[in-house]
DNA sequence: ACAAAAGTGTTGAGAGTACACCCATGC
DNA sequence: GCATGGGTGTACTCTCAACACTTTTGT
């Protein structure tokens, strides 16, 4: 904490409630969607809204979107990123509240729904068909969904929306997805595999219906988020 | 705020206190700067921090920010963005204190020091020659630097740095003192031009010893967050 | 006329984009 | 053998990078 002896110090009651909330994104369907659970109480009660809770005074805030995640899906390690922290006066009627906003990336297979520990109810919507969402959480989402498409076109980080083990077929329709357009199928594997964050398993995928897949994964020597040129489209 | 009748629910002691914290960049005698204050009370005492405070309980982040600095500098209007959340559990070895810093860009032209207001000390230190610095903010500083370096390589905002009307070559050699590297002056010159932020104000400056210079503005009627493929170099 | 800085075009290399056919398997 | 999705190469375009000389002013 940076200040002094002088200036406006805040009795206890006027310090500000601070949550982290956590848009978590996954793949259901071939469809991009968002895990939102139905509020029990007031204000905005039977409204949905992003998964979110206060954070504790022994945890940090990165720690504090872990529990969160893990408590809502089951998924202990899948990539997040801290995203914003909003502040408004008056964005909880009740109390001066601010959130940092996390986001997440998981694949759908991973999850465990932990049903009935805390929420009534959980459930993941299809972007283009949002319910009304409580507090200012509509605009959280929109901010994360603008982060993830433009994270998708500079870095390589698609995968982590999918299984452990994928093809580029699998991937291509998951940047198809997330940005919202057709890609070329040959371009997208030259840039993807010159990227170099994944490789052949050896093994092949026998799920699709015609010519067996290669199957593909993470390398984990290198790392994703390599910023050259725009990657897609 | 998110969070229902379950889980924790902070005690008001048990709440974090929030501050904001603004790292300010300025062009000094073609140097780039960081403004600091030195802390008069413990902790850290007689160590050299970002201007910062806590958030009144009825004003934004933003609006938070944005008296910070006008405290610090005396300017209003400039760039201003917000950088990253730091809540790191023992960042204030007094209490849990989480800070949202922001980042802004200010004309050394249009600073007016508020000397002793309530600061002992605020001055300005080259990026090279930093003081240790209390708490975390070297680490926040370290991460303002790269997002600064980012935010120029791929938009236009770097006349945010300059007086209201500059030319070509000073803007030109404010980019490479913040990207630490020489660039191409006919290359300089088509690209900025071609992101049409700024135009020709008619004018010219007879600063220079050669050749007099044309002068260039801000053309308010277009973003500089033009974001195509990267600027530069 | 000379010093000092402003201003201006062209060319070659590399990346991006568009595009169509053969391949391996199951039934 | 045919239906289904997997896998591959090339030509054109355009952007990026490298590069040196002329112009305008003050002294």
């Amino acid at each position: 904490m940076p200040t002094e002896s002088k200036g406006f110090v805040p009795t206890e009651d006027q310090r500000p409630a601070v949550t982290v909330d956590v848009v978590i994104f996954s793949l259901v369907e071939n469809d991009l969607r968002v895990l939102l659970v139905k509020r029990r109480t007031p204000p905005f009660e039977g409204m949905w809204a992003i998964p979110g809770g206060f954070v504790r005074p022994d945890e940090s805030l990165e720690t504090a979107a872990a529990r969160k995640l893990a408590e809502e899906t089951g998924v202990t390690s899948v990539y997040t990123e801290q995203l914003y922290t909003f502040g408004d006066v008056s964005r909880d009627p009740r109390s001066r509240v601010i959130t940092i906003a996390y986001f997440a990336l998981v694949p759908h297979e991973a999850i465990q729904h932990q049903p009935g520990r805390y929420e009534s109810a959980t459930s993941w919507f299809s972007l283009a068909k949002l319910p009304p969402l409580a507090f200012d959480h509509e605009k959280i989402v929109d901010y994360a969904l603008q982060r993830l498409r433009y994270k998708l076109e500079y870095t390589a980080v698609g995968f982590r929306l999918l299984p452990h083990e994928f093809t580029l077929t699998e991937l291509q329709q998951a940047y198809e997805v997330v940005l919202g357009e057709e890609l070329d199928k040959r371009n997208f594997r030259r840039k993807i595999l010159a990227a170099e964050v994944i490789e052949e398993t050896g093994k092949i995928s026998r799920e699709s219906e015609g010519r067996p897949a290669k199957l593909y994964h993470y390398r984990d020597d290198s790392n994703p988020e390599v910023k050259t040129r725009r990657l897609f489209p």
